[in-house]
DNA sequence: AAGTTGACGGTAC
DNA sequence: TGTACCGCCAACT
């Protein structure tokens, strides 16, 4: 059946993909590189929806650099623990590039292409 | 058809 | 620096 709304899943889904690991981006961000800007929320539910393991959901975070979920919940948690495995710090919910100590401001998203 | 909600974003205070 | 409020877009009720 057509579903239109499908591709523009498709794109992010592609978008999500192609973040490298132990980098992360913002949902603007994602819904920005799958050719649909301004639609951050969209790339929120596409997220909700799926359900694949492979897919690199996690890297995905909000534009404060926070994770999206509630603190505590099971997803913040499995989101944590997986941002972890890859090399990237997390406190307090916040999610932070492996920077040397001096350099907190240092390109917290990575060097614009 | 209209109103509300949401894994958001940015600006204002 | 952190919190508060409003705005944007699509889906769900």
């Amino acid at each position: 059946m057509s579903a239109p709304c499908a591709d523009a899943a498709s794109l992010i889904l592609a978008a999500v993909r192609a973040i490298p690991r132990g980098q992360v981006a913002g949902y603007g961000e994602v819904a920005r590189r799958a050719g649909l800007p301004g639609r951050a929320r969209l790339a929120a539910r596409v997220l909700a929806a799926n359900a694949d393991p492979e897919l690199p959901w996690h890297r995905v975070l909000r534009a404060d650099g926070r994770i999206a979920f509630p603190e505590g919940s099971a997803g913040w948690r499995e989101q944590c623990r997986r941002l972890r495995a890859e090399g990237v710090l997390v406190a307090d919910g916040r999610v932070r590039r492996a920077t040397a100590p001096g350099d907190l401001d240092a390109a917290v998203w990575g060097p614009a292409p």
